[in-house]
DNA sequence: TGCCAGGCCCTCTTTAGGGCCTT
């Protein structure tokens, strides 16, 4: 006879135990599924961008910077005589600056150095089919599963890469799946710090702040994307242990990533996305 | 003219407010 094979919604016994760190995750119906089929990534490509403004000013990308890194130089960090964290073996390294056709906001403008006057002065073309072809080619490089991760990428980089993608009509490869240190450290810390309450007042978790607190050094060029992705790979290898046990509970499928703002269409320029 | 992010987290909380974090 039919054995009928209902899908079992998720129990609690589902849960994962380890690592701690979801602990107190709301877990979503959409999200449980995907987590149970993530394979092991085998490339984290970290990721930073400059843009005109935050999400309210509906912000376009002026520059764009991501570093390739294999799980297994992550796993094996390397130190040297003094003990300090070498960055790990960078596979490829892509940086693209693209004129925006949206104004800066001030601020944007003044934490990044970039500005509509100076890139146009440079004859910069703007995020474009070419941009959208390097970044493929560049994923293409790596080898699968790959692991974009920002700091705050869920509420601000992986959105607004996905406008910039959808204003052209174009996406990223499937498969695709996305860390956020921001909520992955705060879940981190939380966890440990019944134990450590008093140590520490309130702590920042900006990038600059945690570059600061886990090296004791002031981050260099930070707020260019290449400065920053530089400074997001040593604060991830710092805990690249447990983040790594995270990715596999807290990594989204970039296909459930929500588009920032809905992008006016704009003609497709710089050649035609096909291979 | 008036609009102007938003999800998460903490706390003097849950009938809420405010700061963080990204540019």
């Amino acid at each position: 006879g039919l054995i009928w094979m209902s899908p079992r919604p998720p129990s609690s016994e589902d849960w994962p135990k380890e690592p701690e760190c979801l602990a107190r995750r709301k877990w979503s119906l959409a999200a449980f599924p995907a987590m149970a089929e993530l394979p092991t990534c085998e490339t984290f490509v970290f990721l930073d961008l400059e843009a005109t403004g935050l999400p309210n000013a509906h912000p376009e990308i002026a520059e764009i910077s991501l570093f390739a890194i294999h799980r297994f130089s992550l796993e094996h960090p390397e130190r040297d005589e003094s003990g300090t964290l070498q960055l790990p073996r960078v596979l490829d390294k892509l940086t693209l600056c693209m004129c925006p056709e949206q104004n800066f906001t001030p601020k944007a403008s003044e934490i990044t150095g970039l500005s509509n006057q100076n890139l146009a002065d440079n004859h910069k073309a703007g995020f474009n089919g070419a941009v959208i072809r390097a970044l493929r080619e560049f994923l293409k490089r790596q080898k699968s599963p790959i692991c974009l991760v920002a700091h705050n990428g869920f509420d601000y980089d992986f959105p607004l890469l996905r406008t910039e993608l959808q204003r052209l009509g174009a996406d990223l490869p499937g498969g695709t799946v996305c860390l956020d240190t921001l909520p992955a450290l705060r879940g981190l810390d939380k966890v440990h710090h019944h134990s450590t309450r008093a140590s520490h007042g309130k702590k920042s978790y900006s990038l600059g702040n945690l570059y600061r607190r886990y090296f004791d050094d002031e981050p260099q060029a930070a707020h260019s994307a290449e400065g920053d992705v530089y400074a997001l790979v040593m604060v991830f290898l710092h805990r690249a242990q447990e983040l790594l046990q995270c990715v596999q509970t807290e990594a989204q499928n970039w296909d459930e990533i929500q588009p920032m703002y809905t992008p006016r269409k704009r003609r497709l320029s710089g050649g035609s996305l096909d291979a």
